[in-house]
DNA sequence: TAAAAATACTCCATAGGTATTTTAT
DNA sequence: ATAAAATACCTATGGAGTATTTTTA
């Protein structure tokens, strides 16, 4: 049994006349006679009760002219869930992010068009710090990722650039550089350091470590803390000083000051981008992932 | 698109193997191929992400996946349900009956049967009288009819005689014949009549006047009623004397006497049959015709 | 290198067309 | 007598087969 003889069906139904309804249909009528028998012969069930001139239906063929016509209607409706779904227009999409990046403007004004673009995207947002992040995203957990490189790129990940930042002092109120308009590294070689902590080799901590290794000194970190947020409230606790993206000014104003960098500490920048899987992203990931590198293009 | 195409989507979603796929089908893997991708082109949408020895559905593809096993288990379920309905097994029945068909014991019993082996059917139940009710048949208002010849039989209408029973005088207690075994009719001469009355020109009541006058006599019709029970009644209540089908003996006994006839009244008989149109004819119809014309053949 | 999907082509089953007959009003 | 469905037969599209190539793990 095909859907033609469903479709068939219902049109001579609908007609309760072949000739007219192999017209509507665009065949001739003995095809279609023979389609309606055809499909009369595999149920087993007369559909129609034929004199020429007087077609009608039978009762168990208007019991399955209803049926088909929910069919019909279904056959439809699937294509169109499908095709909305390819478009990511609805689905699902799970977002992982590093701390820091939920107070990048980037990410925020990406989250807020996207949302607005395609509301019928159910969004699961984790945080999480790189390494896991990107674990999570080769292993499907995740679909894009908001984070900081070095990212081990291969030919399944995807990660593009979307913003670089400085990163900047803190320093708690009443520190004796609290007045710096900006503060060259060398200047801190006797502070104690409050780092986010390494798990990788390459990350946030260890730019500030061979930062300061350049200037002269090897800091002295008194503290490693699990968030950068985290690192801040421990400067504000005046456990020591630390050295943390320029998004994060907005955090904990009222008990520490932020200080631009000069010298070797300018060099030292925080790079945010977006990752994904190359192969098997959701479309719901992938129209996200192109509003946020339109976005990067453009600024 | 076909259900074809749906089925072999299905097993492929199922096997994600297109080798195996076909070989579950029956069919090669080149067009397997071929037709998943026609599926995706009517789409346009990629429904599954191909590596050789790693296929795997894409999201649409699970979203389509869902919908297309809904529909393919409708087109089995639509299809049982017409064959239900065919057989008769499912479906509604609207069966008139006369007055005095319901107590016959072929009409009771018929139902009886009738609904312990359909349980499913929906029976609706009108009483009137044989001519209304032959209209209805004709006009499809009800399926089948238990009513008494004679049938203006036709090429639409087909009747089959179930059941014929004798007419009897029934006479009010105290009546002088009431202790009479039997009665010929010349004896109810100058007997006034209360006659069941007369709608067609061969029903019931004519066939009593005829009988009397074949006796020699007219008969004293005081008053006619609508239907065999309350022309019993009227007898009961002493306005004169009538013949009835036999099978009302039950019907007010403790107020009239039943008294079979002799003679030519020993002639007239009530027959009772079933009626019910030759094109048309519900499933569930023609179950209870079969069934009550089988019970007719074999008494 | 091996396994599986994609491509290229060939064939045939069947959907559809044309001509005609049957049937019921 | 007429209109419409059924029948008979023919044509051609496209589904399926076979052989081969391409691709990726």
């Amino acid at each position: 049994m095909d859907l033609r003889h469903l479709r068939y069906f219902v049109v001579v139904a609908e007609e309760l006349h072949f000739t007219k309804a192999a017209q509507r249909i665009g065949i001739a009528q003995p095809p279609l006679t023979f389609q309606i028998k055809a499909l009369e012969n595999e149920l087993g069930v007369q559909l129609f009760d034929r004199q020429p001139g007087r077609v009608s239906l039978t009762e168990p063929g208007k019991i399955y002219l209803e049926e088909v016509r929910v069919i019909l209607e279904h056959v439809r409706t699937a294509a169109l869930r499908c095709q909305l779904s390819a478009k990511g227009v609805t689905g699902r999409l799970k977002i992982g992010f590093t701390e820091s990046a939920s107070f990048r403007e980037e990410v925020t004004n990406a989250l807020h068009q996207y949302r607005s673009l395609f509301p019928q995207i159910d969004i699961s947002l984790e945080e999480n710090r790189t390494g896991p992040l990107m674990d999570s995203l080769r292993q499907g957990r995740i679909d894009v990722a908001f984070v900081r490189p070095p990212i081990e790129s291969d030919a399944e990940i995807q990660f593009v650039l979307i913003s670089t930042e400085p990163m900047v002092a803190v320093v708690p109120k009443g520190h004796r550089l609290e007045g710096s308009s900006t503060i060259a590294l060398e200047e801190l070689r006797d502070e104690l350091f409050v780092l986010y902590s390494r798990t990788t080799r390459s990350g946030l901590p260890e730019m500030v470590i061979n930062a300061c290794e350049a200037s002269g000194f090897m800091p002295k970190v008194v503290q490693y803390a699990p968030q950068i947020s985290s690192t801040i409230n421990l400067v504000a606790g005046g456990l020591g000083i630390s050295i943390v993206p320029a998004c994060m000014r907005s955090s904990r104003a009222d008990a520490v000051r932020y200080i631009p960098l000069t010298g070797a500490g300018a060099g030292i920048s925080a790079r945010l981008g977006i990752a994904h899987r190359v192969k098997g992203l959701l479309p719901a990931a992938e129209n996200l992932v192109r509003l946020v590198t339109a976005d990067a293009a453009v600024s």
